[in-house]
RNA sequence: CGGGGCAUGGCGCAGUCUGGUAGCGCACCUGCUUUGGGAGCAGGGGGUCGCAAGUUCGAAUCUUGCUGCCCCGACCA
């Protein structure tokens, strides 16, 4: 993409409503715009990433076994009454009555709804277990939306819906969620630690949050450094075999948020060098809540006995639109994002010193269709704005590669690349800046 | 929902106390000079001062009502 035709409304100063850092450089950078409270447009950068992380999410959804649907945003409000949410949810939930005097919602969690698929659609235990999920915007009608996308009223999640026919195997729908989380956020570029967690309103008794760290997290957890540390399974985890030896290893050790915090056990429990105690932001929470719906809805199924049988079920959330807030709290510096590989919104600022001169603009031009023919995103700047300027826009926005080329370097055969994440130069040939990105990127 | 604060051009702000017809920096447009880490000079465009009512010869400024937004608290992906 060529600067000089997209759309990057960068702000040189923080708006005075953004209050966190991810707020701050997500509005600098031209990634959001509010809309109003808790509700925000996403100009091209933003759709960028949040397109990379949806994607990354499902594509482990994916490998987990779930499987992807769509549901819509507005709901009818019959199945809320039968679940006896309708009443339960409160202001929270945005009510809608259409031109029939109908009552409708606009969704802020789907388990009533696929419930009612699942019911109309599944009779047989021969049909089971299944995983469905979805990422869809919801709209909860928080009291007091705050800290930009991160706690915004509409936003993006991925929510998936296990069932099946015992307790027994819901707890295994239940590990491969686990699994396919851990996985998820360590190819985000996070560090999450899942914690023990209420199971609150939706009901249950297995529940877990996950939670990245960060500096501007908005609880406060306490956990043993050991699982900081830990590294999420493989890419090759089967899925089919029995996961709860990944799960014990990620649930023997002490972690908990502010509320589950035991200090006793925190001193007995976990040695005083691995005691760790910081900020963090919940990006997933999962929960088995056994048959809380299905039995309000009559969600059966015959088993092999030919006896009815409650569905036992689970759902498990993940905040996708929160995840760019929560990615850019943990990785950032002064002069501005600095984002993980897989999550950028391109992979190479590619940066003309001195557009209009023919042998820069022609080095660049070389460039450019050569890194985009290896497969790269390219945001190429071939504005005529001044050197500093550039510089100040790509640092801001964060893009992993800078390939800078100017007519000063180029007299020497050479062009420089910079590493978003470190700093680091090096002045080379364009051929090895070419190779050196195509090698280290995968 | 309780408490606090803010509202003046795209962004950041001054002006409000003490009423006199709107200003600064950045951004934007034109020209010239510059050009490797946010240039200089000159010229220029853009604002019903959140909305409504009131007081007044005259309101960004005073009064009343309303709305929007932000922050702190209890809840949530």
């Amino acid at each position: 993409m060529r600067l000089s035709q997209y759309f990057l409304p960068i702000l040189r100063e923080d708006p005075k409503e953004a209050e966190i850092v991810s707020h701050k450089l997500m509005l600098r950078a031209g990634m959001i715009r509010q809309s109003s409270a808790g509700i925000y447009s996403w100009l091209p950068l933003g759709f960028r990433v949040l397109k990379k992380i949806e994607q990354i999410v499902r594509e482990e959804q994916n490998r987990s076994g779930a499987i992807e649907m769509l549901m819509p945003t507005i709901q009818p409000a019959d199945i809320w009454r039968e679940s006896g949410r309708y009443e339960d949810y409160g202001k929270e939930m945005l009510r809608i009555t259409d031109r029939h005097e109908r009552d409708m919602l606009y969704g802020p969690t789907n388990e009533e709804q696929i419930t009612e698929i699942f019911r109309d659609s599944v009779k047989s235990y021969r049909d089971l277990p299944r995983n469905l999920y979805h990422i869809q915007w919801k709209f909860r009608d928080e009291i007091r939306p705050r800290f930009g996308i991160m706690r915004g009223r509409e936003f993006l999640m991925k929510d998936a819906y296990s069932f099946d026919l015992s307790p027994e195997e819901a707890r295994v729908s239940y590990n491969k969620m686990f699994v396919a989380y851990l996985r998820t956020f360590e190819r985000l570029g996070l560090k999450s630690i899942p914690m023990a967690a209420d199971t609150g309103p939706i009901g249950g008794d297995l529940s877990h949050e996950f939670i990245v760290l960060a500096d501007t997290g908005e609880s406060q957890v306490y956990c043993d450094r050991d699982l900081i540390e830990g590294s999420a399974p493989a890419e090759d985890v089967d899925f089919e075999s029995d996961l709860t030896p990944i799960i014990e290893k990620w649930t023997s050790k002490y972690a908990a948020t502010d509320e589950k915090h035991d200090p006793e056990r925190f001193e007995k429990e976990v040695a005083a060098d691995k005691q760790v105690s910081a900020r963090g932001i919940e990006v997933g929470h999962i929960f088995y809540f056994g048959t809380k719906y299905t039995d309000a809805m009559n969600c059966r199924v015959q088993g092999p006995d030919g006896k009815l049988v409650t569905i036992e079920c689970g759902s498990y959330g993940i905040g996708v639109s929160r995840l760019v807030g929560a990615i850019i709290e943990a990785s950032h510096d002064e002069n501005g994002i600095v984002w993980p590989d897989p999550v950028a919104p391109f992979d190479v600022a590619l940066i003309n010193l001195k557009a209009n001169d023919e042998a820069t603009d022609a080095a660049c031009d070389d460039l450019y269709g050569k890194l985009r023919e290896a497969g790269f995103d390219v945001l190429y700047d071939d504005t005529d704005e001044r050197a500093g300027g550039k510089f100040a826009a790509m640092d801001l926005i964060g893009l992993p590669w800078q390939v800078i080329v100017g007519p000063r370097g180029l007299k020497q055969g050479e062009v420089e690349i910079k590493r978003r994440s470190t700093g680091e130069r090096e002045t080379l040939t364009p051929e090895a800046a070419l190779n050196r990105i195509v090698g280290r990127t995968t």
